[in-house]
RNA sequence: GCCGGAGUGGCGGAAUUGGCAGACGCAGCGGACUUAAAAUCCGUCGGGCCUCGGCCCUUGCCGGUUCGAGUCCGGCCUCCGGCACCA
């Protein structure tokens, strides 16, 4: 930075810090921002994901996500809706907790800290949020409402309390991290039953107006897949018979199936193992059990296992197979067990090479194969060779070696040996999903305490909503106790309770919320954030549900926007609400990186703070330019030559209107009718050009349109007669009203120095134009004349000329003769108002 | 590995969805103003030829469809994001 002025400034009389302090403290004191319910006119609910109010402040990475949103409710305000566009904070988490650890201030303290931070820096900008709508997810009064809905689930069925496996450190300061030693422990958690509602998070999928790539996203992460569930029968070596059932989406593959794989943490497992196998069992799974995630994920990583000496018997041929353990079985997916086909699964075919198991092809390929009309059977091809595999036959194509099932195309199994197995009570057809329940149970401080109280007699007892909230405890000391429980565990006054059910003594839960779930229902709550009798106000929730925008980042692709989902479906089934779908259109903003192309961070340097620029440039230029610098939804790197240009922008447009201010008396009369015209046209066409980029957040393209439009201006201000025109005025109360949402402060300024006050008070309470697209047709058009693809000349022709009359100039244009000469027109084409194209051989 | 997205001047990026590639801006260059500089204003600005009228090449690479391709099709290369043994 090498000035602490902006450039030019002295030159005219702009001066941002004049217009933001006079305009900022005179809109707040005309309620410019408060939101209007106004029956007459139609809602618009505009809203961005719940920030983290993070110690870091805001960079102007997340002033990316919110001056389109600001830009978009102040469009759509002036268009003449009613708008909501609220801001709140997502205040429980981690980082707060672990600040305060580390600096011994409470979290709520340090909350309030940053959000004042956050409100702040946004007011730098000017973002138009109606402040009067604000909630915070770490008050009591909100979080008593997330209990409620904890309660509306466990009501329903869809909370439930489970074993799971959770990573510890030993010594139980802090969990995930490498250096120290970790191992899974089991704890009782609770869970959200998300997996209930699959089908309608798919099927509403279509319903919605997202990007492409979320949607496709979400789809993945639920992972649908079909296929069928067969009963193999499981003999212990003690004798008996245990029901070992596996999923598998290949049921065509069956008669392959050479052996079976259990996940190491299968409840099977010791029941199947061989007393002379226990030690090297039991090794293994200790083994598998201190991998992590990753190492255990990764594809590459050789597949192991071990056999446990028992085996299993394979209902639809009765064929004895060896049981194994490995862990490229995933206990959490399908049944934690799998059949095993070396033939025609590549991991399967890996684990067999490895351990010498046999590997038996039971599909072949369907070129080369004929089929039998009658039966639908498909016909090996004579003498078909079955030779020794070098990989996995993964394709699809027919059954045979497979008894009676031989010739069945691989597509049509599921459905034949579904019902053969449903029929048997061997199993049958399913449908499973890769996605699991949710977890929300975290054994920490600073969230939203769990509203369930265990008793020795009623067990889980919800506690009454009528004594909701369940208050966190003021605590000073709330470090992880390394015992696996939260440290509410340790505040006596607060486990110790009494059974709502039967009075006895009790303990209430320990665990805290996820923070998913405070920002599964916040967007309910702004309507009115104040309502004391339920969680929201039904009436205004009808009125300003579903949101119609909802802007963020794309990190939240995933899961919050799945969980928010899931919880209005769960609201709407309970009949609380009369949506399905929480967001009617999302869209994602692209992330804004440091001027050296990376990732803005503290430890590279190469943040910059709204403070900073907003200083020396002004609120205007900065939200001009972040909107100008690259396509909303594209990383785009921060630069911090080009911002000038925009300051510069500001400058000249300040110049040229206070230099040729409009005339309230301007007539047209002494203007040429060409140049009339030509503003006219320029006018409308801005117009239309504006308004359709803000509508599809084309924001860049919008604002070079009114650049575009400065620049024809100011080639036209230096004849008298045209800014003393009417037509002049217009262009200029024009220009100004497509300004204000962008740059709202140069916008008003000049609006009432021109004195356009006396059409709307304020140019943010000014209607947005329309155009007429009548004034977009000129007389004439300009028509490039291609010769065999190449652009020979270009002709002015009066717009409503006829095809014959356009063959006719384009002909006996000297330009085109040259390349026609002494050749024959095969082809002419013309596309109206656009191209003239000719073939010549 | 699989699923998405993207590759256009020195730079950020436009291009009405098949119709004048490079809008708008930044940087650069030339000029005006100035004692000088900054700022400002005017001009120029993809590359190469050139007889100043133009000609040729150019949207990651190779091929195709078309009167016409940055845009559509096939095959590659590179980068970014997501998922990652899901049976």
């Amino acid at each position: 930075m090498a000035t602490t002025e902006g450039a030019g400034k002295g030159r005219t009389g702009y001066d941002h810090d004049a217009l933001q302090k006079k305009w900022s403290e005179r809109w707040r004191g005309d309620g410019l921002y408060r939101t209007r319910q106004d029956p007459d006119r139609p809602k618009f609910y505009c809203l961005d994901f719940f920030p983290y109010p993070s110690g870091a402040g805001l960079s102007v990475g997340h002033l990316r996500n919110y001056v389109p949103t600001d830009v978009i409710s102040r469009f759509m305000t002036m268009r003449g809706y009613n708008v909501l566009h609220p801001m709140g904070w997502d205040a429980f988490g981690l980082p707060a907790e672990n600040y305060a650890l580390k600096m011994g201030i409470h979290p709520a303290r340090t909350t309030a800290q940053n959000v004042a931070t956050y409100k702040r820096q946004m007011a730098l900008v000017e973002t138009c949020y109606d402040w009067d709508k604000e909630v915070n997810s770490s008050t009591p009064e909100y979080y008593r409402w997330t209990q409620w809905f904890f309660l509306l689930l466990f009501d329903r069925g869809l909370a439930y309390q489970a074993e799971g496996q959770q990573w510890w450190v030993e010594d139980g300061r802090c969990w995930r991290h490498t250096e120290t030693a970790v191992t899974k422990k089991s704890l009782k958690q609770w869970y959200f039953k998300i997996t209930d509602y699959a089908e309608p998070l798919i099927a509403d999928l279509e319903t919605i107006e997202w990007p492409d790539h979320i949607r496709k996203m979400q789809l993945n992460w639920i992972g649908r897949s079909e296929g069928c569930e067969v009963i193999f029968k499981g003999l212990r070596p003690e004798g008996g018979e245990v029901d070992l059932p596996i999923f598998t989406t290949r049921v065509d593959t069956i008669f392959g199936v050479t052996y079976m794989v259990l996940a190491p943490e299968h409840p099977l497992v010791g029941a199947l193992t061989a007393p002379p196998r226990r030690a090297a069992v039991s090794a293994y799974i200790e083994e598998s059990r201190r991998k992590s995630d990753i190492d255990r994920a990764s594809t590459d990583k050789e597949k192991t296992g071990v056999a446990l000496g028992s085996f299993a018997v394979n209902p639809l041929n009765g064929e004895r197979i060896p049981i194994w353990i490995g862990d490229y079985v995933l206990a959490s997916y399908g049944t934690g067990a799998v059949m095993a086909v070396p033939a025609h699964d590549t991991r399967d075919f890996a684990f067999a090479r490895k351990y010498g198991l046999l590997i038996r092809q039971v599909i072949f390929p369907r070129d080369g194969a004929s089929r039998n009309e009658v039966t639908g059977r498909w016909v090996a091809p004579a003498g078909l060779p079955v030779a020794e595999l070098d990989a996995a036959l993964v394709d699809p194509g027919v059954m045979f070696r497979s008894g009676p099932f031989d010739g069945l195309a691989s597509e049509d199994a599921t459905r034949v040996l579904g019902e053969h197995l449903e029929a048997r009570r061997q199993g049958g057809r399913k449908v499973n999903y890769k996605f699991r329940d949710w977890l929300i149970s975290r054994q920490r401080y600073w969230g939203c305490p769990i509203p369930i109280v265990h008793c020795d007699r009623c067990g889980a007892v919800p506690v009454p909503k009528d004594q909701l909230p369940v208050l966190l405890p003021e605590m000073t000391e709330f470090k992880p106790s390394g015992t696996g429980r939260s440290p509410l565990a340790t505040v006596d006054s607060f486990v110790r309770t009494s059974c709502p059910r039967c009075g006895g003594a009790a303990e209430r839960e320990t665990d805290t919320m996820d923070g998913f779930a405070c920002s599964s229902w916040y967007f309910l709550r702004f309507p009115d954030p104040g309502h004391g009798e339920g969680p929201f106000s039904p009436e205004a929730v009808r009125y300003w549900l579903p949101v119609d925008l909802y802007v963020g980042g794309a990190e939240h692709a995933v899961m919050h926007l799945l969980y928010a989902r899931f919880w209005t479906k769960v609201m709407f089934d309970a009949g609380l609400i009369h949506f399905r779908e929480p967001f009617q259109r999302l869209r994602n903003q692209g992330m804004l990186l440091g001027a050296d192309g990376t990732k803005m961070s503290k430890s590279r340097g190469n943040v910059v703070t709204p403070d900073e620029v907003v200083q020396r440039y002004g609120a205007d230029t900065v939200r001009a330019y972040l909107l100008f610098l690259g396509s909303f939804e594209q990383e785009v790197p921060w630069s911090d030559e080009a911002i000038s240009g925009m300051y510069r922008f500001m400058h000249r447009v300040y110049d040229l209107m206070t230099r040729f201010p409009a005339r309230a008396d301007g007539d047209d009369r002494d203007v040429a009718p060409k140049v009339a015209r030509e503003l006219e046209f320029w006018i409308h066409k801005t117009v239309k050009k504006v308004t359709e980029d803000v509508e599809s957040f084309s924001f860049n393209t919008g604002v070079a349109a009114l650049m575009e439009f400065y620049n024809k201006l100011s080639s036209l201000s230096g004849d008298p007669s045209v800014v003393s025109s009417a037509a002049w005025a217009r262009a200029q109360r024009t220009f100004l009203t497509l300004l204000a949402p962008i740059a709202p402060f140069l916008a008003e300024e000049m609006w009432e120095r021109l004195g356009f006050t006396r059409h709307s008070p304020s140019v943010h309470r000014e209607a947005w134009p329309g155009f007429d697209p009548a004034k977009l047709v000129t007389a004439e058009v300009e028509y490039p004349i291609q010769v065999n693809g190449k652009i020979r000349d270009k002709l002015v022709v009066p717009a409503d000329l006829d095809e014959a009359g356009l063959k006719a100039r384009v002909l006996a244009s000297p330009k085109v003769m040259q390349w026609t000469e002494g050749k024959t027109v095969r082809n002419f084409i013309v596309v109206p108002g656009r191209l003239v194209s000719l073939v010549v051989k």
